[in-house]
DNA sequence: TATTCTTTCCGTATGGCCTACGGAAATGGG
DNA sequence: CCCATTTCCGTAGGCCATACGGAAAGAATA
């Protein structure tokens, strides 16, 4: 299927729920068994225990023992809970200013990272339109503050933040696609690498690939570690690069 | 619904249709209606006109004017379908080996730019177990073979790799998803950025978000151009700043 | 020509998904 | 006790992937 999309009906009411404005209580009528809070926190359970992809309304309730429809009383529909889930995660980094900018900038990098890593299916979610609410505002907020004490043009902090939040996304969404793959599939990356060794045996071509080849016969790939460890390697040092171009792209 | 995965049975088999190994002709049996390359076309036809959420079997095979079922005899299943379209797309790169090592880098990021461009159902297919056929196999060539002779040790060429493979992919990915939900719900980027206007209004507190106030005042944000032009911009300024820092690096 | 063998085609059925609709149930006030 | 208000939720419609097994088509053989 592809991937999430949020942001669907009416903004206003989406804004409403994201900030949490504060209904006030209702004098009359039958009392309520679930509240969204609940709504949302249960299907961060499920999505963080079976995939995003597990998630459905029907689940949901089922978590909180109501019928599936109720939580349309208090959730629009689908896309508006998986922003709800999205900007209550990322309210989870409890971002502190310290250190230079760069380290604040690297200090946002691990934050998110940790998110990702404690909710795998933040992978499948589009950050493109992205929830405005306080999780998500705060982190802009956080990496804007750093860039704009680099020294930076304000013009070139806008584009430069673009870059970074991208970068820093995508990082921590690739990281946790294999871990994400290997809970829904039962089946490692590791493992699944394993399974593709009839490739190399097969179908690898040294003519066509002498770049490959040579680094291979060079031992660049004789390596400890698993797959992750990899992976998260080349991403800060990724991050580190990218950050020195910022830095000398000053001078 | 969560990102499509690929890569889901028999390996070998998935291998000889990535590589269209040759299977000799049957001499016997019913004559088949369609082959492997129309059932790929035909999908691909479909996810670039209406998203890889509506590419489903049964529009791949409406499309066709065959049953549903017909296409289980020429394909696995639909993620190994995803597998073809995938390298199909990937092989339009044609990418030519010309200049510096910088300059073949940015070759490969607009290069495999314009194929999401092309095709952005691309954004939703995970790269972290990709389908090990010759329009991937052939773009990781050139990647390796630039990177090589940058100077970088080999061991600092295959850290390098990951992180410049996924930032391309990633800028590519984000760069499109936009034009995605645009064509899907008939919204444009801008349009529903506008329709938020509510939250200027509403919720964006000043003294929370002083660097973003900040900013807004000094007019970083006051420019031309759309929002896909601004994107745009800012990966093209975020892949030289990481090549910046890989060549940097070097010294 | 009739039979057999091989291959492809595809209808049916199962079990899932989201959510529009409208009525039932619960609650507090008059 | 009644009624306005609010929440709860069963039903139903229209999607999806794919396992299974039999029908259909073509070529070789008898």
């Amino acid at each position: 299927m592809a991937a999430e999309r949020s942001g669907g009906g009416d903004p206003a009411r989406t804004l409403a729920l994201l900030w949490r404005t504060p209904r006030e209580p209702k004098q009359v009528g039958r009392k309520p068994k679930v509240s969204v809070d609940q709504i949302v926190t249960a299907a961060i359970a499920v999505a963080d225990r079976e995939g995003l992809g597990a998630m459905s309304m029907a689940r949901v309730a089922q978590e909180l023992t109501v019928g599936t429809m109720s939580l349309y009383t208090h959730v629009p529909g689908k896309a508006e809970l998986i922003d709800l889930m999205t900007d209550t995660v990322l309210q989870e980094r409890e971002l502190t200013p310290e250190g230079t900018w760069r380290e604040r900038i690297k200090h946002y990098a691990d934050r998110t990272r940790a998110v990702y890593q404690a909710h795998p299916w933040m992978r499948d979610v589009s950050m493109v339109r992205p929830p405005l609410g306080p999780g998500l505002m705060d982190g802009q907020e956080f990496v804007l503050a750093a860039l704009a004490d680099s020294g930076l043009e304000p013009r070139q902090v806008t584009v430069a933040h673009v870059a970074v939040e991208g970068f820093v996304h995508g990082a921590a969404a690739s990281e946790v696609d294999d871990q994400q793959l290997a809970a829904t599939t039962g089946e490692s990356g590791d493992t699944w690498w394993g399974a593709r060794q009839v490739f190399w045996d097969d179908y690898f071509d040294v003519e066509r690939y002498p770049a490959m080849t040579a680094l291979w016969n060079a031992g660049a790939y004789d390596t400890e570690g698993t797959l992750a460890d990899h992976v998260h390697t080349s991403w800060d040092y990724g991050l580190d690069r990218l950050l020195d171009g910022i830095e000398g792209g000053m001078r």
